[in-house]
RNA sequence: GCCGGGGUGGCGAAAUGGUAUACGCAGGGGACUUAAAAUCCCCCGGGAGUAAUCCCAUGCGGGUUCGAUUCCCGCCCCCGGCACCA
């Protein structure tokens, strides 16, 4: 009698054998030989962690194992996968950290990443570990420096005095991305304007392929959306407003306003310029200079959080200044207003109260004219405005353009302005320049040198990389420039083109950079000499499937897309969108609320993994909800999964390798085939383990003993969820190799599908009265005489006068009576 | 305010025009066992009824349809993102 002990599902054991095979036979790793002759590659990338002290949170372990299921299933398909994990250690994260603990982030980045290294082997993912990648390793920014400097070789990089946000916390600059509702979205922190010479990349000037390139890729409506809200493109034009002087005629200044609906031209009554526009001074009358100029520094001094906060109440002065609307010819008052902003359009509007509502709002306060130029269907030229009228309609009291449809009138207002010279159609998109430089010790330096004569000098590529020095003080100050500012030993150096006396650039580079080719790296960490190899690339990219956060929908996605857009342009790579398709996890949260440490509801992983094994955990994971929503973590819940991957052990090792497959069984298992095989593509993972659970139970129905045909397929469609085990019972049915290597999913017969016979609902009136068994291809007279035949349904249909009878094959029938 | 995603048993959830509540958790009952664990079987939306059976139920209100969780119109609520962008 074989002991129970010995032949049960012993999880850390199998899985402790399995994880140290696929290592020592190298399963899951490719040589570069291997990486160039792969004749059906799949690039299956998750986005790669920031290995924080903490460890590997359940958010990291649910989105990489719902890729590695994928990448596990795609394996199984017959495709070489790629399925590499790395790093992306730079950045203000690891740097606030290091600080509060008081440990140099050189020393604490290594043991985070060993710690991230053993829980992401723990997992089982199917990652290749000779193709990891750490951004901060001089050979990987060595690269990123490179691709610095191919945008600043291109133009495409930049040094310009900007306002900037600067949090006055974390004392850096940060991206407008990087600013959430005025406040720092790291620490929360009100920001504050600064003016700093700052490293910008121009995306703006991609923001149409951008915006256009997205209608063709494959990815979640979600994230579609958020990049287009992001890029923000909006249709217009640009008008000029002639500056008067005292007397009232033209001066030679005009200020120039982007607006939506120029069609409202001859509403426009009064006009604003934001605090910081240039023209200010040249339009603001004597009299009125000390309010301005009071209004001004008020408004310099209000952050952003005062300037975007919920209390819009508006503010402004008059400037004292007219312009003249070049449509009706009359002055109209230039005022002076926070709610108008510099980095949008031209910095100025024409301020229509009529038909807008900040305008409207602004012109209740300050008592400014309001005139109707757009009349709804019920209303006239005079109807009075008691709110900004946004609806459709014809415009009014607008001179040629009167009785104009608002759904044309945009277009025609520009031509007829156009015409008499004063507007230009214009397409204003809200996407900003890339600001990548950032006052902080962290990061690779940007591979720049200040040359008193030359002024910025690229590094040589011969001398990248500019290695980031170990400095023991890299606390950042308040004087807005790099702790490396502070070290004269390393930032004094000769121009790479005079040779005289420099200065490096002392910033360094944001983690978006790093972050935003690391997917081109990973096949090609074998070489020291190129950033990626020309042929290695073209085997291999774009990736194929890209599985990640919804957090980074705009930010890291956008610039990995500039980046590989940029790199398409210079000529290195063949492709401009780096990747095919993308998809976004959803979020676990942990019994009914997000996880949080004050609720006492944070999931440790490690502990879960101990008692019921990886797999058992894996599995619960990918069958909380749909993968592409997440889902609720309840402890308790794992005892299902835990409990069928045992029965699924159990009947898997008890199989009976001769007997031949139970006709029902067999039905069931083809059909459990076919489900399985559709749900997976579509990350439909919960429903895929639902439908094997469900098999599973037919396959032991009455405490048979299941027939080895009717297992195999149930080990190899488990082996994307629970790999470690199904390697174990592959080789207990004995197969000498890797069932990642030497099974095929399989495939399913339709002939196999269809049952003999098929339970047909009857309804009458569209309410159910019974079922009926009937012959599949039984012809219909014959079922709805079945149908008519089922006590209930009779006494249902009994002295009513029948109408219709809807059949629809083996499905249902339903009996229409009054 | 705008853009997404949601709202179905005690709970996680399934079903994309055709038998609502699959699969699983929790709960109840039973079998095996000295006991426990494991395993197996049965019950499990609400109401009425001894039962057959009937009525009600997928956030709310309408509509289309023989038939609606699913499609259309109008609301309410929750989650995520954006937000004075002219």
């Amino acid at each position: 009698m074989a002991n129970q002990e010995q032949d049960g599902y012993q999880p850390s054991t199998i899985e402790e054998k399995w994880q140290r095979r696929w290592e020592e036979r190298g399963t899951n790793a490719f040589t570069t030989d291997e990486l160039r002759s792969a004749d059906q590659p799949f690039y299956n990338l998750m986005m790669f962690p920031y290995p924080s002290a903490e460890g590997l949170h359940v958010g990291n372990i649910y989105a990489f194992t719902g890729a590695d299921v994928y990448g596990r299933y795609q394996r199984l398909r017959g495709r070489t996968v790629f399925e590499p994990i790395g790093f992306d250690a730079f950045g203000i994260h690891s740097e606030n950290f290091a600080l509060k603990v008081g440990t140099h982030p050189m020393d604490l980045i290594p043991s985070n990443v060993a710690n991230f290294t053993r829980q992401l082997r723990r997992i089982g993912g199917m990652f290749d570990w000779t193709h990891t990648v750490d951004t901060t390793d001089p050979a990987y920014y060595e690269w990123t420096q490179w691709i610095f400097l191919q945008l600043y070789e291109a133009g495409l990089a930049e040094r310009k005095e900007a306002p900037v946000n600067w949090c006055p916390s974390c004392m850096t600059v940060l991206a407008n991305e990087q600013v959430g509702a005025g406040a720092c979205e790291r620490c929360g922190t009100p920001v504050e304007q600064r003016r700093i010479a700052q490293w910008f990349f121009k995306i703006t000037e991609y923001a149409e392929r951008l915006l256009d390139n997205l209608e063709e890729l494959d990815w979640s409506e979600t994230t579609r959306k958020a990049q287009a809200n992001w890029i923000g493109r909006s249709e217009g034009a640009q008008l000029h407003f002639p500056v008067l002087d005292e007397q009232g005629a033209n001066t030679d200044d005009t200020v120039e306003v982007y607006t939506t609906r120029p069609d409202t031209i001859f509403g426009a009554t009064y006009m604003v310029l934001a605090p910081e526009h240039p023209l200010v001074d040249a339009v603001t009358r004597a009299g009125q200079a000390g309010a301005v100029d009071a209004y001004r520094v008020q408004a310099r001094k209000k952050d952003l959080v005062a300037r975007q906060k919920d209390d819009r109440t508006k503010t402004g002065v008059f400037t004292g200044g007219y312009c003249r609307n070049p449509a009706t010819g009359r002055a109209v008052p230039v005022w002076v207003a926070d709610y108008v902003l510099m980095d949008y359009g031209t910095g100025a509007i024409m301020a229509v109260p009529g038909h807008d509502e900040r305008d409207f709002e602004f012109a209740r306060t300050f008592d400014l004219p309001i005139v109707r130029v757009v009349a709804g269907p019920d209303e006239n030229a005079d109807t009075p405005l008691e709110e900004a009228y946004v609806g459709p309609g014809r415009l009014v009291n607008s001179g040629e353009l009167d009785g104009t449809d608002v759904s044309e009138s945009v277009s025609v207002a520009t031509e007829w302005a156009a015409k008499q010279g004063w507007a230009e159609a214009r397409v204003q998109y809200r996407l900003h320049d890339w600001c990548i430089s950032r006052q902080r010790y962290w990061g690779p330096p940007i591979p720049i040198v200040h040359c008193p004569s030359c002024g910025a000098v690229p590094v040589p590529e011969d001398e990248l990389p500019v290695v980031l020095p170990r400095v023991e003080d890299f606390k950042p100050d308040d004087t807005g420039v790099s702790p490396m500012a502070r070290v004269e030993s390393w930032y004094e150096t000769s121009c790479p083109a005079c040779g005289g006396d420099a200065r490096r650039e002392t910033d360094v580079s944001d983690t978006f950079l790093d972050s935003s080719w690391y997917f081109l790296r990973y096949p090609s960490t074998d070489f020291d000499d190129r950033p990626f190899d020309p042929e290695i690339t073209k085997q291999w990219l774009p990736v194929d499937t890209y599985i990640g956060g919804n957090e980074h929908a705009v930010l890291h996605l956008m610039y990995a897309r500039f980046i590989t857009m940029v790199l398409k342009d210079l000529g290195h790579i063949d492709f401009e969108e780096p990747f095919t398709q993308f998809r976004a996890h959803g979020l676990i949260i942990a019994e009914g609320a997000k996880m949080s440490k004050s609720k006492g509801n944070v999931i440790v992983p490690d502990p879960i993994i101990e008692e019921y094994g990886a797999d058992t955990f894996r599995t619960y994971l990918m069958f909380l909800g749909p993968f592409e929503e997440g889902g609720d973590y309840r402890a308790e819940g794992i005892q299902g999964p835990h409990g069928f991957l045992h029965r699924m052990w159990d009947t898997a090792v008890s199989a009976d390798p001769s007997a031949p497959p139970d006709p029902e069984v067999e039905r069931k298992v083809h059909q459990t085939i076919k489900q399985v095989s559709e749900q997976i593509p579509e990350l439909g993972y919960n429903t895929a383990i639902a439908a094997l659970m469900e098999c599973l139970n037919s396959v032991r129905a009455g405490g048979r003993t299941a027939a080895r045909a009717e297992v195999e397929p149930l080990v190899v469609m488990v082996a994307p969820f629970a790999p470690h085990m199904a390697e174990e019972l592959w080789e207990q049915l004995g197969h000498e190799e890797s069932i990642f290597d030497g099974a095929h999913w399989p495939s399913y017969d339709d002939a196999k599908l269809a049952e003999d016979t098929v339970t047909v609902a009857v309804q009458v009136n569209g309410k159910l009265r019974g079922s009926i068994d009937v012959p599949k291809d039984a012809p219909e007279p014959d079922v709805v005489a079945a149908a008519r035949g089922d006590e209930n349904v009779a006494r249902h249909l009994e002295g009513a006068a029948e109408r219709r009878v809807i059949y629809v094959k083996e499905r249902l029938i339903n009996f229409v009576v009054e």
